[in-house]
DNA sequence: ATACTTGCAAATGATTTGCCAGTGT
DNA sequence: ACACTGGCAAATCATTTGCAAGTAT
């Protein structure tokens, strides 16, 4: 109903490896292209499709159908943090799953594992599986918790 | 730095109830107010402000207006299930966090304390406190997970 | 040579804002 | 009366689409 979530994740770590994903997919080597993967190689928290196209002077359009394109091959992903535009990561660094917290807008990254027993818990609660994919968990960190 | 969810939750169970909360916040009790009112009353899944505009014959800029003053009074709030337009519904009626399946489009509604333990095991993985409020936890329900 | 990609412009969907006429209090 | 609201039009923000020119294969 919403997006796929039955990308299955690729084994890459740099643009190279990103570069042959797209090959074996039979999909074109552009300029462009490899500018928006360094893009998102090179930013360490997810960026809005806006911040791409301005790092790499390419038209929004153009970064927003390759974002697409790679979010098809499971090369990258977007997240939510609130409203604004969707974040988009690589994802091939372990990080995956988001934590924001609307107090001081901090964005902490953790690695799916850290969130099984989340999981496991709304499993248990009402039988759902889900992701916290495209949602980031939104809330307060400790810090901003204990203020107040 | 996104929605202040520092409202208190209002104790109301019909439209006088809601009415009287406008009152005393020495907001105006207009015929449009009341109608949006009434939509989100008689509705038992959260509608969006084109859904609420269209049952009440309203301009959809005054139901957007008259949504975020009820949502800044509490009365209020809404949820996003995925892309697409935000859901509101009432806060008065138990159920005020949202499970969304993205295979079938399934919405179920839980009332907050069936989701404490999720939000202890948040907690317990990464110190933030989370609420389910404006995300819905999305995922498959429990009859799409078996398939496939 | 051909099919895929790009940039640019324009369209779309969701939501917000300006403004003035209308109306609760 | 006066400040708060409503409708309408237009603006804004995020994202998508159409199309002709450009380029990877």
């Amino acid at each position: 109903v919403t997006d796929a979530p039955d990308v299955t994740p690729l084994a890459f770590t740099d643009v190279g490896g990103a570069v042959s994903a797209l090959r074996e997919h039979g999909l074109r080597v552009t300029a462009s292209r490899r500018l928006v993967l360094e893009a998102l190689f090179s930013a360490e928290a997810p960026l809005s499709a806006e911040q791409v196209a301005r790092h790499a002077n390419l038209d929004l359009a153009s970064v927003y159908r390759n974002l697409e394109t790679f979010e098809r091959l499971g090369l990258a992903r977007h997240v939510h943090l609130g409203h604004g535009p969707g974040l988009y990561a690589l994802s091939c660094r372990g990080e995956r799953e988001y934590l924001f917290c609307d107090r001081c807008g901090e964005v902490r990254a953790l690695a799916p594992a850290e969130l099984d027993p989340v999981r496991a818990a709304v499993g248990r609660a009402a039988g759902y599986e889900v992701a916290f994919t495209h949602f980031a968990l939104v809330g307060r960190c400790a810090r901003c918790s204990e203020e107040r």
